[in-house]
DNA sequence: TTGACATGAAACCAAAAGGTTTTATATAAT
DNA sequence: ATTATATAAAACCTTTTGGTTTCATGTCAA
């Protein structure tokens, strides 16, 4: 019932490319091409990337007339969740977590963080 | 405050075998050789992952006479969960998830649902 | 001070990753 | 029927990864 799974979710959310175009696809379905049109490569790029993407089934494509369309299959995501949470017993306190989330304010999605620095709601 | 970071969280803990190491290091901090000794490969090996694991920030290392000692440092993984938490709106539901991790049973630590799958606690 | 131990660092290597360009094929629209 | 669109597939290239072996260095112990 899977496929070869020569990429798991680890290697599959390793890549930026591949974090944006899941974060593309959260908004919706959408073909190739269309996703190709946000980045700044080939669409044989972006085509490999969902391979990869759909080889650790974080991603499904059904082809609808000439063109292929991709959706977010999140699922596996859990294993990542089940994964991170085996950790949670070794931070001391949500104050350091939150340090850091905040230090590390990388290009993923700080946006909650962001949103709240301006409240006195201290998580 | 960090050092070049050539190497991200999500990078970091692509590969298995640094996973491991993160395991390895949750149970107590070691020396390189001693890590070294839980794996079929080189020290040098070895050392290479507790550098990027280390760019990462996941790990610390600090000498002590003439050893290496390695400690965990969780923290990093909160960009992890907060990158992951993003996806929680795009489950329907509780039960696909475990669904998904109960399949996917691999190296990860299946440990908990294992243990939960005698019980009735439908979770 | 002479070994043994623990690590560091460099050179090297094969395979995988992440791209590109080119060529081919199926579908839609005119 | 022809052309434009959307993708697929193959060949190729460069850089990174993940490993090795070799040699140098610092530290502990006898």
């Amino acid at each position: 019932m899977s496929a070869a799974e020569k990429h798991d979710v680890f290697q599959a959310i390793a890549d930026p490319t591949r974090r944006k175009v899941l974060q593309l696809l959260a908004e919706g379905d959408l073909p190739i091409s269309e996703i190709t049109s946000h980045f700044s490569m080939s669409r044989t790029a972006i085509a490999k990337h969902l391979h990869i993407l759909s080889e650790a089934e974080l991603v499904s494509g059904r082809k609808v007339g000439r063109e292929k369309r991709f959706r977010l299959q999140p699922e596996p995501l859990a294993e990542l969740k089940q994964w991170l949470s085996f950790y949670d017993q070794y931070w001391d306190n949500k104050l350091s977590i939150l340090k850091h989330v905040i230090e590390n304010s990388g290009e993923n999605g700080l946006k909650v963080i962001e949103a709240e620095k301006d409240t006195d709601e201290p998580l």
